[in-house]
DNA sequence: TCCAAAATAGACCGACCGGTCTATATAGAC
DNA sequence: GTCTATATAGACCGGTCGGTCTATTTTGGA
């Protein structure tokens, strides 16, 4: 980096895209509480204390670019909290147990008002928003990918991994879409172990 | 029944209830592919070739009435389809397997339009209308009832068979999310595929 | 200090929302 | 045939939607 010119903080002056981020914040709170459509401009402005100016300043392509946004940013988290699972445990089949709870303090945490981030706005837009639906897309592919590469490196084979992965994932979020509507977390957590059982199981073949 | 007042017949004279059903169905059909909020009465009245006046008449509810109905009408079609392949296969393992089958061919046929004809509204309403929550969550019971009917037949205690069937919804649930997402309906066959072999393992145990 | 760019602020717009209301047509009981 | 539910038909309403536009304020580099 030779010059310094207009010296773009890579994420530094505090307020540098503090607003920016409080948008999403709000956006992706909403968004999965009560999905997408329903899901208001003005509601979100009140939410994140900021006038209707500044959400089209930050985001010029309006709800859609402020959406997709919104579910990159829920991506990242759940796959953030999954990868500390990961981390932390020495087994993948531990990691799902303890994500499988990370979620069920989710939905408890919040008086099962929030439960997968980023599933309620997959169903609505699946043939909506292309933005979005891309953004949703990769947003599962991370989770999927980050399960299957531990998958993988405990010794099963890519193509096994995968469909482990993607079967696990599909579980979970279906019982956050039981569990939410039942609110209770028994589906969650069910289903985690469940799953801790299979993937356990599978080591052994 | 003495008397022959006012001969409501159960479900007779062709007409009655014909546009009533109609409506239901178009409702049904199009929340289904893009959720409750998103759907707007007068599309509703499109497909069903219905004016407003005739909507109110039959809902004095309103859009609410009429999603709750629309959410027990998918929840029926959801379990007969079930209970069809509990019947016509000897295995609930291989019931499974050809409901998850069944639920690909949705997909498949609609282009991948239309998943779960429930989890779409059961996300986004999950905190919203009390009436709609009601029909969903009933809907989800029938159908964790009917499989867990069949697993207990099997030999299963009652309390091992309701979590088991609870997963198996819960991952063809999530499967479908993951397979509207991905426009391919592999997710939902891999997520039939391992359960019937769950299924069949757990009837070892 | 000064100034242009960035950000905030909110009035305003046409379109569409769910819902109400009145008027007309249709059908079944007598 | 007549009369009364029942059902169809759609104009109309206030409110809210997402989006645009014009100011004003703030900010950071020269």
């Amino acid at each position: 980096m030779p010059t310094s010119e207009h010296a773009q903080a890579p994420a530094s002056s505090r307020k540098r895209g503090e607003s920016r981020s409080r948008l999403i914040t709000a956006a992706a709170q909403l968004f999965q509480e009560q999905g997408y459509a329903a899901t208001g401009l003005s509601e979100i402005l009140d939410r994140a204390k900021m006038p209707k100016g500044s959400l089209y300043h930050h985001f010029p392509g309006g709800k859609v670019e402020l959406g997709a946004a919104a579910m990159e940013c829920a991506g990242q988290v759940l796959q953030q909290t999954l990868a500390a699972r990961l981390d932390s445990r020495g087994s993948s089949a531990e990691a799902i147990r303890a994500f499988s709870q990370d979620l069920a303090g989710w939905l408890e945490g919040s008086d099962f008002t929030k439960g997968c981030p980023v599933a309620t706005v997959a169903l609505e837009q699946a043939n909506g928003e292309p933005d979005l639906v891309a953004a949703i897309r990769s947003a599962f592919e991370g989770v999927i990918q980050a399960l299957s590469d531990q998958l993988t490196a405990e010794g099963r084979t890519p193509e096994r991994a995968h469909r482990l992965a993607t079967f696990c994932l599909s579980a979970l979020e279906g019982a956050l879409v039981l569990a939410r509507t039942q609110r209770s977390s028994e589906p969650v957590r069910m289903a985690g172990e469940e799953l801790a059982v299979l993937i356990s199981d599978s080591a052994r073949a």
